[in-house]
DNA sequence: ACAAGGAAGTAACGCGCGTTATTAAAGCGC
DNA sequence: GCGCTTTAATAACGCGCGTTACTTCCTTGT
């Protein structure tokens, strides 16, 4: 930067108010074109580093997640990278992968790095507890949320992804739809449950238990699941198959393609997730909900901006929908 | 810091030397005791920036990639994260998303972060040209080459996993081997292919060209080739299918079911890249041979720690193998 | 007794930059 | 010509740390 003075004529000093726009600072455009023409002449770079360390501000936040490997973190990563580097902050990666010392570790970095904020993203939605170290720095939950409710989260509408994929199928014109359903015990289990019966409700349809069977998130699961409804007698038999997640659906093809059945034409199916490499290629094309991933990881970093700017948080708690993604199984 | 030597009645130099276990300076264990217990105390916490800056060493290796999102990019980052955290180092990630203009902003952040090394991946084997700023940092490619041949790089060893997957079907009794293949242009095609021959010729059979068939890389596209194979006369027909990738592998299954023939009674399939949601899930599980993404990752930050410390690089040009994952479709 | 040498610790500089206070020059009204 | 304001630019400090050169004190050997 001495360097970039001296060849432009100037001093140090002025050098930085070009480069940062310095407002109240009257810099003529002629010595600022001597200045930028310096910079282009010596190829001088700004050192990210010490700028930070002068102006006391990172532009780092942190992301840790559960597993980097897994579309679902690489999504939330995409979205809030893109986000960072628009905003010409930048993120500090690591994995746990599910061990506590390593998360204790990679937070023990990020706190040396100065991160400005924290993000922290899960697999798949559930509690979670952080170590209270975390509490140094604006952390915002993304995919969870904390027992005691204190820090801000950022979740997927379940309820409304239910609603939503079952509303597709009565649109179809099927009554009688089956929940082949995750774990019934997990937050997105219920609040998809919720959905489906919301919608049958709004159709007049009245929920009938007997048509929602846990399928337990394998795919085994769901075929035994499928079977059991699909070989009941035509008057009860479902004519349409929700499933909990996209590994479930290919599950519950298995069981309808071995009945001869053919997909939409006699069973039609929704997934859950979205998961490109099992929806889009299953055939018939799969149907299904994306949960919104790489919004939430925007989402994170916004929030996590206007934390670290001293401002406000207008809701604590964000829900993000789930669209749903037309292909061909309905 | 001065906070702490104050705390521990030392000199901030002092405290400096605990940290860094300089060697050749002679702390007593009571003064080391005193200023561990102070930074304890105090809950100190050393700002990476700072060190960076005095000690003009960043730390930072770069990661540029094409994209995060998908399966092959998440594990090279795994891979890499895992070796330079490890090393006390960090990786500074970036997705191109294909568009030069964001390759050209993600590069000039990571060299104004100061990193000390680049690392650049690919999603598909390919030849690449970087912006020649990239050489101002020592740069290793992961998954591509350059057409110059210039930089370091890290590649799949295809031949070998061609070899090693004919080999596996030769092994389980098959000669008449089909290959559907990628498009014939590509390196991974041309690998796989040389491997596949290679293996045969080794089990003294001559390589049939009228049983390597294109797939295009589409599971359609393997669904039509594997149909033209399975319709042959009987004499003709491969008891064998190869194909050049796991989505590729999903249509083959399709093309075999629908003639009520039975994976692997009657057609053994082998496929490539174990794309885990694919490969895991199709019933019966698929064999297949994994791209070694994650060791690609922690051998390029290996090359890159090497380069960067000034060693040189022993071999140029890397390969690694890719390991054969045994299923049920064998 | 004294020199030599090691052990323990420190003052001071510099890394590359942002920022504040201050100065010097230029413009303006009378 | 004199004060006053605006414009243009700078000297100097500090961010948090690594490192070098230097000082002081204590042993040891003769």
């Amino acid at each position: 930067m001495s360097d970039v003075a001296r060849h432009a004529g100037v001093s140090r000093t002025t050098v930085s108010f070009v480069l940062n726009d310095k407002p109240g600072a009257a810099i003529p455009d002629e010595t600022r074109r001597r200045i930028l023409e310096a910079i282009d002449e010596l190829g001088y770079r700004p050192n990210a580093g010490a700028r930070a360390l002068a102006a006391n501000r990172s532009g780092w936040f942190g992301l840790i997640t559960e597993i980097v490997t897994g579309p679902f973190a690489a999504e939330v990563i995409t979205g809030a990278q893109s986000r960072a580097w628009g905003d010409r902050r930048f993120l500090l990666i690591a994995a746990s992968e599910g061990d506590p010392a390593q998360e204790a570790a990679a937070l023990d970095q990020m706190l040396e790095h100065r991160v400005e904020g924290l993000l922290y993203a899960t697999t798949w939605h559930r509690a979670v507890t952080l170590p209270k170290v975390a509490r140094e720095v604006p952390t915002v939950l993304v995919n969870c949320y904390d027992a005691e409710g204190e820090l801000p989260c950022i979740l997927p509408d379940e309820e409304s992804g239910g609603h939503r994929a079952t509303r597709r199928l009565l649109d179809a014109g099927h009554t009688r739809i089956g929940l082949i359903n995750l774990d019934p015990a997990i937050p997105a289990a219920i609040g998809r449950r919720e959905g489906y019966e919301r919608a049958l409700r709004e159709a007049g349809i009245t929920p009938d238990p007997s048509l929602v069977l846990p399928g337990w998130a394998t795919a085994d699961g769901a075929y035994t699941a499928a079977c059991e409804l699909l070989d009941r007698p035509a008057a009860d038999r479902p004519t349409a198959l929700f499933c909990g997640n996209d590994r479930m659906a290919m599950g519950a093809y298995d069981a309808i393609k071995e009945r001869g059945l053919r997909i939409p034409h006699d069973v039609a199916v929704v997934g859950f997730d979205n998961q490109e490499l099992i929806a889009a290629y299953l055939r018939p094309k799969l149907t299904t909900l994306a949960l919104p991933f790489e919004a939430m990881g925007t989402k994170g970093v916004d929030m996590l901006a206007a934390l670290a700017a001293g401002q406000p948080l207008d809701t604590h708690r964000v829900t993000i929908d789930c669209p749903l993604l037309e292909r061909s199984s309905v």
